[in-house]
DNA sequence: CTTGTTCGGTTAACACGTTAATCAATATCG
DNA sequence: CGATATTGATTAACGTGTTAACCGAACAAG
């Protein structure tokens, strides 16, 4: 037998209710980007670059909370199918430049809208008012340096 | 360039929040672990054992939020190093039961404090209203059926 | 009993997560 | 200028995430 009496409870514990929550969340998406052959983390890097523009590795990394080696073949594979073209800095030879070639923008145009549906439906059933406060705490949260 | 006017930021989006939040809170956790020579999802295995008892891998896929093919890999490699052991059920000799080994006791014995030092600097960083206010948003979310 | 079905768990295949090592380009400083 | 350190990105190695296919044990009619 197990003496658990002072130890949390792992079920209530916040890393548990986190690992749910993203299931929760992106569960869904999941389903309607296989069918567009494409994965959750592929979609994030393409949306990332749509919203600020063509971008270099370590910037998008940092947006889409992917590390560089993840990103190293996300962008593989995605210039493999065509939904990004990559460009050297004359300037800084070290660094590229990734830009969302036109079936990428096909792509989102594609699938956006049941993106942004499913986004609704979640805000709409959790209630605006505990949704913002979620994105606030969880804000607050990622501000603590530990 | 981009028409971004009409397309939510992803760096304030629920699914970014989660994915920092939950590196937030394991990243630091996982040095430890490290150390002694298990994973994170490991970790949670043994925990998920040590309060609830002996289980059932299904059982464990559930209170650990992992999926079966993960744990199956997991459970092998906690056997190997002696953390577990398995039993097959003798009524129904499809389902086994895990047990958490000596050797599993001491590395959680060992690692315990840490981790709930962790837990608690955290806690008290956020300020306990607001990480309960974060731990029931959470749930919250969980329990919407999308 | 026995065929078909469901259930618990594993295997396979591919993609990502994580750390460490590597490499070329550039910046730094003597 | 030249040796050294730093930076942007990749590769390697191992473990996990995810889906689909698979396998043996139990179950459910017929």
């Amino acid at each position: 037998m197990t003496d658990a009496t002072n130890i949390p409870a792992t079920s209530k514990s916040l890393p548990i209710a986190l690992l749910r929550a993203r299931e929760k969340v992106m569960g869904p998406i999941r389903h309607m980007l296989a069918d567009a052959g494409v994965t959750e983390q592929q979609w994030r890097v393409l949306r990332v670059l749509m919203e600020e523009g063509p971008l270099d590795p370590t910037t998008i990394a940092d947006r889409a909370v992917l590390l560089l080696p993840s990103l190293t073949r996300i962008l593989q594979k995605l210039e493999e199918k065509e939904y990004v073209t990559r460009t050297r800095d004359e300037v800084d030879r070290r660094r590229q430049v990734i830009s969302v070639a036109e079936k990428g923008h096909a792509l989102i145009a594609k699938n956006m809208p049941e993106s942004q549906r499913h986004a609704r439906a979640l805000r709409e059933q959790l209630g605006d008012e505990r949704y913002s406060s979620l994105l606030d705490l969880l804000d607050d949260l990622n501000k603590l340096d530990l």
